[in-house]
DNA sequence: GTCCACCATGTTCACGTAAACATCACGCCG
DNA sequence: CGGCGTGATGTTTACGTGAACATGGTGGAC
């Protein structure tokens, strides 16, 4: 296929004299086929172009047949930027994330994608290097001169709220990984309720207490889920451990691992996610303590390589497919009715998933 | 913050009759503020906004603060559809693929919408949910309609040639994981070198011959990995074990390794990922071959897990970061200098990190 | 047969921005 | 002291699209 000077094809098209003289090559060329392009090589108006390309009643068969050969002739498309100048929206919806290596962050996005796409919108995605302050204003920032109409936030809202921070106004937000219900639309995974039933399984086993590894201190979703550990333990009378605590990684598992081996009361283990309890299966293993026979293993967000740990990991299932579902069902909800944020908290439930790292401890 | 009826408020700047009469109110709405709503404020005429928003010289610095007072008054933000209107691109590029889900993907296009910030360049997904032609086909005439200035195609590029298929003219292209560099700019990890230097490695520590997960036959990549396997054996003069069709998946590979515990004479095994290798780790663990006491693994891809595994494991390490960076760099020359598709590979050079999953064989 | 309604199509204009050109005032130089 | 260049600012226009209104021709009803 030739690519290289295509534009000089199309950009002349049949007969046309190039407006305003000059013939200077570097000029700003006129943009591709425009309508009036294949207004005149169908004999139409390119009102009437318009008409057939969005399908408007109102052209005489002939007619249309006319204009549409004449597109395809010239390789016509419409030019969006046109469109979007016209109706006053992009058809795009902007995603801000910290990071799409997570798991969870990436399968979101896509979701997100591919619901946005059968919607008739696009993504666009503006990644955060470091989660400072200013580059987070720095993206919100630009994000306003962005072709966005909404806005999905993937992040701690907090870390907008110093208060310099201002979302551009007329773009509509709902926000994942936050607590800012009461501002914000949020969606997100029921935290809480997911780790409630990991550390309520592992008690109906019969473990007398669960240790926990927890997320990193900034996670709103790991100080969810440690919350909701230390409230399963306190309500049902057990004592607390110290967390250890994790950064999500697998490294840092590893390291709670090794910590945890030395600690000959320890028989139950809730770990804040399913990389830092590899890590700590390992530390485990190495130590040579077996799991589920030693020490039972509880992890969250049920990786589809979890099912290959060793062993096979019991954890919670996070459903994030319905997490983008739903991001993308409310934030257009909100373009297309002009609403404004309408504050709430909408919960996707989760699954304990039980596998073999669990087991009654041993009498 | 109060974002329910900020639309209200700003769309009527101070004084402004509406224009046309008939104040229905679900009329559409003149775009938030424009450069003429400063204007009007600041008492100038819109080019000198225009002259203030651009940074143009030749404006006073008083009437700049003047303008600069009345944006922030107003909260005035360009809009980006008029100004990729008159300029004639959109600063987005445009990246397609079939799924984040893989932990190189997501990294890619992580380092894409990074680079692409740098740039000045937002980031467009368009993922397929099923690789079937007419999908490509439909996201890329979407795509076409996009406002995108350049493509960057994550996928094997094949499935794009069915001859119906018509990349948009005026739209530049660089391809990741395919073979077209004949026709594109290809930017991809050398994977054949890669798959070299576990083979050997293998071979060096004096395994007979090395035994081989393959990636899904549609894959590139995989195709590439498995050939330079093939060819390594061969010039060595070494038996070429039949290879063993994986699909990506820690499942595929695990169903691998359970066939290869009953190979007697397998001591030593090359899997297409890492993900796979998780999987072969298991079974072979679970049917009680040892690594790398009985068996040496090596993967590929280096994900942050794949030091955790059991035993830590021995892999071909991929730099995703460089790969993405690459494809922004090309794709911006092509915009930049107008020029089309060069054509030609750019391969960025992977790296072995030897862990604990591989070893000598016992004599 | 005449008038009018209706339908296909054309014309005008605005969306917000910025390049190109126009204007106007001031100061410097001869 | 007059003319002209220079620099600040205003005016015009085009980018491509599509709503609103205009036009013009045809057919049916009386």
């Amino acid at each position: 296929m030739d690519l290289s000077d295509h534009e000089q094809s199309v950009s002349m098209p049949a007969g046309g004299a190039r407006r305003g003289g000059s013939g200077v090559p570097g000029e700003r060329r006129k943009q591709r086929v425009s309508m009036a392009d294949v207004a005149r090589l169908a004999g139409v108006s390119s009102q009437t172009v318009s008409r057939v390309a969005n399908g408007h009643p109102g052209v005489i068969e002939a007619t249309r047949e006319q204009v549409l050969a004449a597109m395809r002739e010239l390789g016509y498309r419409p030019n969006s930027a046109a469109r979007a100048l016209r109706y006053g929206q992009f058809n795009t919806i902007g995603v801000i994330l910290f990071s799409l290596s997570s798991t969870g962050n990436s399968r979101t996005v896509e979701a997100i994608a591919t619901h946005a796409a059968a919607q008739g919108y696009a993504i666009t995605l503006i990644p955060i290097d470091v989660p400072t302050q200013d580059n987070v204003l720095g993206a919100f920032t630009r994000m306003g001169e962005l072709a966005v109409d909404a806005v999905i936030v993937i992040m701690e809202i907090h870390l907008l709220d110093a208060g310099t921070v201002q979302l551009p106004p007329g773009v509509h937000v709902v926000v994942v990984d936050s607590d800012a219900g009461d501002r914000y639309s949020v969606v997100d995974t029921d935290q809480a309720d997911g780790a409630r039933k990991a550390v309520r399984h592992l008690l109906d086993l019969g473990h007398r207490t669960v240790w926990h590894v927890t997320g990193p201190g900034t996670s709103y979703a790991g100080q969810r889920r440690t919350q909701a550990w230390r409230a399963v333990l306190e309500e049902a009378g057990r004592p607390v451990p110290p967390p250890l605590r994790g950064d999500w990684s697998a490294e840092s598992g590893y390291a709670a691992g090794l910590s945890l081996a030395g600690e000959p009361d320890c028989t139950a283990v809730f770990v804040a996610n399913d990389q830092m309890a590899l890590g700590l299966l390992r530390a485990l293993h190495e130590r040579g303590r077996s799991v589920p026979g030693d020490i039972s293993v509880v992890g969250f967000d049920d990786l589809p390589e979890a099912a290959f740990f060793v062993p096979p990991l019991t954890t919670v299932h996070q459903d994030f497919a319905e997490v983008g579902r739903r991001c993308v069902q409310n934030v257009l909800r909100q373009v297309r009715t002009r609403g404004g944020a309408r504050p709430g908290t909408d919960l996707v439930p989760t699954r304990l998933v039980v596998r073999g790292s669990t087991a009654a401890p041993r009498s």
